[in-house]
DNA sequence: TCTGCATGAAAAA
DNA sequence: TTTTCCTGCAGAG
């Protein structure tokens, strides 16, 4: 579920609601007590997302920062500011983070984690380690598209493929992957070196847009209403897609094609994004459900 | 009620 | 390359 946008969005709401604030830390679950126990007490002073990676700021852990990534099956769970306080974790919490009962009553908030991939406290050279290893973010103001053009161009492997390398760049994830191809008119398996600056340029441009969109409409938006403008839609997590989920394409009627790239569903129209024909096809590309 | 899938990537092997 | 994280939902029975 979680593409660059709701870590981008999880960051801003989270740094509003608890930033500031001494807070209460726990893992009910059991998982993160140690961790938990080193944070319990402190206050926040930031959360940061780059890509699909959280870092959090507390006081007095010098460079240390607590890393979140969730996975593919991790979330967080709000808890609004209540007289009796928030109810008790639900399913597996690994941790528990809580103004406490003394702050204003408007920030007795409190937020559970639950289902990460990775909940951690990384000391200062982890996290210059991991920051190394993500591409430049389009929801970043520090990030530096030409680093993401030139390393897309160097490389013959499947524009679809260095999308979702977060290496490449970070926070792009199936579904922006497959709505950007589509709107570059761009098929995911041609090679990287074949896509022209000028292309690449628009795409991060686009990619850009939508996921402010995303982070604005806390949902993934990729399709204009009649005054060009990206409303939030109707789907399960307030998504409105233009192919991702559909059958015919939308601009031409044609049916669509179906693949796996990096083990995610990817999919395109092979009218309105017209496969590479030169050379051997470069990378893996399985039909759906193979 | 049960089963399998999904909008990831770190860690282990 | 495989395992792990563990929820919510759709579809089958």
């Amino acid at each position: 579920m979680p593409e660059g946008h709701v870590l981008h969005r999880e960051a801003l709401d989270q740094a509003r609601a608890l930033g500031g604030h001494p807070l209460r830390a726990a893992s009910p679950q059991g998982r993160f007590v140690e961790g938990a126990a080193r944070l319990d007490g402190r206050r926040l002073e930031g959360v940061e997302a780059h890509g699909k990676h959280l870092l959090y700021r507390f006081e007095g852990l010098d460079g240390a920062r607590l890393h979140v990534h969730l996975g593919l099956y991790g979330e967080f769970r709000h808890h609004a500011p209540c007289e009796e306080g928030p109810p008790p974790p639900r399913g597996a919490v690994r941790l528990r983070l809580e103004a406490p009962a003394d702050a204003r009553p408007d920030a007795r908030f409190a937020l559970d984690l639950v289902g990460p991939n990775a909940c951690r406290l990384l000391d200062a050279a982890s996290v210059a380690s991991l920051r190394s290893r993500l591409g430049p973010d389009p929801l970043r103001a520090d990030a530096e598209p030409e680093i993401v053009i030139r390393r897309i161009r160097a490389s013959r492997a499947p524009v679809g493929l260095l999308l979702m390398d977060q290496s490449v760049v970070a926070g792009i994830g199936a579904i922006y992957r497959s709505e950007l191809l589509f709107r570059a008119g761009l098929h995911p398996l041609t090679p990287g070196r074949e896509v022209g600056e000028d292309a690449l340029r628009a795409l991060w441009d686009d990619a850009a847009r939508l996921l402010r969109a995303g982070v604005r409409l806390r949902g993934i938006v990729t399709v204009e209403d009649r005054a060009g403008r990206l409303r939030r839609g109707t789907g399960r997590y307030g998504e409105r897609l233009a192919i991702y989920d559909a059958v015919r394409c939308p601009r031409c009627g044609a049916g669509l094609r179906r693949f796996t790239m990096a083990g995610r569903r990817a999919v395109a129209c092979e009218t309105c994004q017209p496969p590479p024909t030169d050379g051997a096809m470069v990378g893996e590309a399985a039909p759906a459900g193979a």
